[in-house]
DNA sequence: CACCCTGTTGCCCGACCGGCAACGGGGCAG
DNA sequence: CTGCCCCGTTGCCGGTCGGGCAACAGGGTG
């Protein structure tokens, strides 16, 4: 909308910490850039940025303003999808931050199905680990997160959740492999291990769990890549530690939940920021799609 | 706010629906009016207005635009006057709507007290009737609306409340004002009345208890205007009914409490719009406005 | 049918926005 | 200390967009 091209300016202008590196992303000149934030400095009163050698830093005042300017857009979009909504067309787009494990058919499998029926809507989907799919939130880069164990936040209206146990991923043939059913830690743990680093929630549940019964851990693979760790264990007779809802069906795959007295299960969450009044599309589809996970993993937990 | 000159001329169409008289309000021509809708709704990709022979009527899409805007407006309003805030000037404006009974000295002397600290605070005040307060909330006509028994609406957030006892008001001289303390209602029936007309709150609030009742009612004098009545009791030995706090200091002018079993006490509140983040200058003034009523005219009522 | 009101369109001008080039100033390496 | 680089800023100029004027299309009304 073009009313909002000063806004704009300003936004990107606070983003980049420097009018030069701004002005180039918007396809400007930095003299047009700079008198366009002199102007709303005018009309406020008072800078919104402090002047430092190394370019223009937020004051105060500023910080306000960019929240305002973030909220306005959003609310913006929020409207726009309504009113394309009433007109008959669904028409919207949906940012979702999820975690690596769910890039494999969970997302992939809504999205395709929501397409189907709405093709006008379109999606980013960003990977994140726990801890950024909760900062995307906050700074409107994301409209929804499914992430395994975020951080307890204030920021973040759970939408959905379940349980989510922990499995012992190994290829066929491996002889863990040779029994179904739960399968204690000490097993795999005598196996060589292939697990994700700790950028990721499942490591973090891992070592926490060990940390409390004082069991040395020593990985032989470390990856933050769960596809990378799969094509491993297919490889070799290496054990790898994922989530069910993250493990392709491949026949070459087999996997066991690891017994629950050694490893509590994970919390799978979606959620939305706190407080912010979804798109019609983008709430549509958080909708369909926690219904969606109900239907695959049973109840929200407590 | 330069950037939103173009959603200034969409609102003040909605409101005067027509192209040309809105034109005229803001200073330009129909012609220069019209393109900007147009641009607007090739935007959005969707009419908002409907163009009806008498002009211009807004649709749902431009219903749920035009609410945006009003948002949107008042939101810049609160972050303009946050920053004003940090800057160490208290700037802002105040937009009160309150009952007529209020104008004497509750709210000058509350304006007066605020102004007295904060020169750099505007105010204004509408005078309007229960009902047209509540709507003025709604509408971001007002901040903060000061009435008598306001019809109950979701849409009001009270911030005070307390009891007002309706007091019979005589002049100086009068048989009435020979005695102190409360007097019953069939003691200033007697007299002649000098009513408020049904515009007020005063008038519904006695018609309904003398409905219940039975009691036919028929006034000498019946005003819109509190202080209309006023100068007629303090011409003739007529009475009238008031509320305490609506009654200047005039030595000429006397007023003892209806029995409360005739007349249930009146609901006084100062509210707001449910939901609303005021300007902090505004949020300010209603705290104290309230800690103030609080003070003269005792606790909050549950 | 004429008249009045409505919104709309073609044409034109002026103001504003953005581009270009140059300037002042702070950080940093030689 | 000096030259260099990057920073934001300013004077000047051209294109574009917003607004004014006048005329047009269409519905309601006497």
């Amino acid at each position: 909308m073009k009313h909002l091209r000063i806004l704009t300016y300003v936004a990107e202008v606070a983003r980049h910490g420097a009018i030069r590196r701004a002005a180039e992303r918007l396809n400007i000149t930095p003299s047009a850039l700079t008198r366009q934030i002199q102007d709303i400095e005018y009309e406020l009163g008072t800078p919104i940025f402090e002047r430092v050698a190394q370019g223009m830093r937020l004051n105060a005042a500023g910080e306000l303003l960019v929240r305002h300017i973030r909220d306005q857009r959003a609310d913006l979009d929020r409207v726009r999808s309504q009113i394309a909504d009433l007109s008959g067309v669904r028409r919207g787009h949906v940012a979702l931050a999820c975690s690596q494990a769910f890039v494999n058919h969970v997302v992939p499998d809504e999205v395709e199905a929501y397409r189907a029926q709405f093709p006008q809507v379109t999606f980013t989907v960003q990977v994140r680990d726990h801890v950024q799919a909760v900062a995307a939130l906050a700074q409107f880069e994301a409209d929804l997160a499914l992430v395994l164990q975020p951080p307890p936040s204030a920021d973040m209206q759970v939408l959905f959740s379940c349980r989510q146990t922990l499995c012992a991923l190994v290829r066929a043939g491996h002889p863990l492999a040779a029994e179904a059913g739960p399968v204690r830690l000490r097993d795999c743990l005598a196996h060589p291990m292939a697990l994700p680093d700790r950028s990721l929630a499942i490591r973090h549940h891992l070592d926490d769990a060990l940390a409390r019964r004082g069991t040395p851990l020593t990985p032989v693979i470390e990856s933050s890549s769960l596809e990378f760790l799969r094509n491993l264990v297919l490889r070799e007779d290496a054990v790898s530690l994922q989530v069910p809802s993250g493990i392709p069906d491949d026949p070459r795959l087999r996997f066991r939940p690891i017994d629950a007295r050694d490893l509590a299960p994970m919390t799978l969450i979606l959620g939305q920021l706190r407080g912010r009044t979804l798109p019609v599309a983008t709430a549509k589809f958080a909708d369909r799609f926690a219904s969606s996970l109900h239907q695959r993993y049973g109840l929200e937990a407590a």
